[in-house]
DNA sequence: CTTTATCATCGTAATATTGCAATGAACAAA
DNA sequence: TTTGTTCATTGCAATATTACGATGATAAAG
């Protein structure tokens, strides 16, 4: 065992679980902080912000684009990141619904 | 190597990649949105609307009440579970502040 | 006191994730 | 062509996660 039961699960399930696992850690929230503050997209300028190696930084890049988070764009000899805008809003807008689901009383806990 | 670096990022990037990582299970998504249907809070119910042992069930329960997401109140011979609605109002704002960092324009890539 | 029910914890096996050195591929510049 | 730059991929070691059987703790029921 140790793998994730995945197909027990509705796909919804998955995908909010799949989008939040992307979401869960640290390196990946700052590559996407860097790709929010910037008006243009850098490319390896990510690397020198965070205090990984570039194959692991690399490796950070790639879930996020398997996640849809973000895009990657070849130019010239370097690659240009950002955030997948129509998919980020996607996302803010599940996000929002899964949280929006409590009922306003007060719990019994 | 295999463990996150933790203390190379800041305390909001880990807060919300450690929010992030407690969602990132769908057997996690599956509780809560138990929890969230139930208008009185259920206790061991949960084991049996899940594909999932009762260890599994109860591991990632304790997984949400230490990310704050959920608590766990004793009652009688059972436990009483339901969201955390303080907590889960706080993270609601979170995660809605993250990403609506987002600018309008249309992005380079 | 004994039994049953409910839930947590322990121990362990299988698998996934994290991180980086080494290497490779692609392109620009000399 | 040779060199340097940029980024991806490979391979591996360390650690974390997932899942569950077995067991323990606690309380209600008999």
């Amino acid at each position: 065992m140790g793998a994730t039961k995945t197909d027990h699960f509705t796909l919804q399930q998955n995908e909010l679980a799949s989008l939040a696992k992307a979401l869960g850690h640290p390196a990946r929230i700052a590559i996407l902080e860097v790709l929010l503050k910037l008006d243009s997209c850098i490319c390896g300028d990510i690397v020198n912000e965070l205090p990984l190696a570039q194959p692991t930084v690399s490796q950070h890049l790639k879930e996020l684009k398997t996640a849809g988070l973000i895009k990657g764009n070849i130019e010239g000899n370097s690659i240009c990141y950002c955030i997948d805008a129509e998919n980020w809003n996607k996302y803010k807008e599940l996000l929002s619904a899964f949280f929006g689901q409590l009922a306003l009383k007060t719990n019994c806990c």
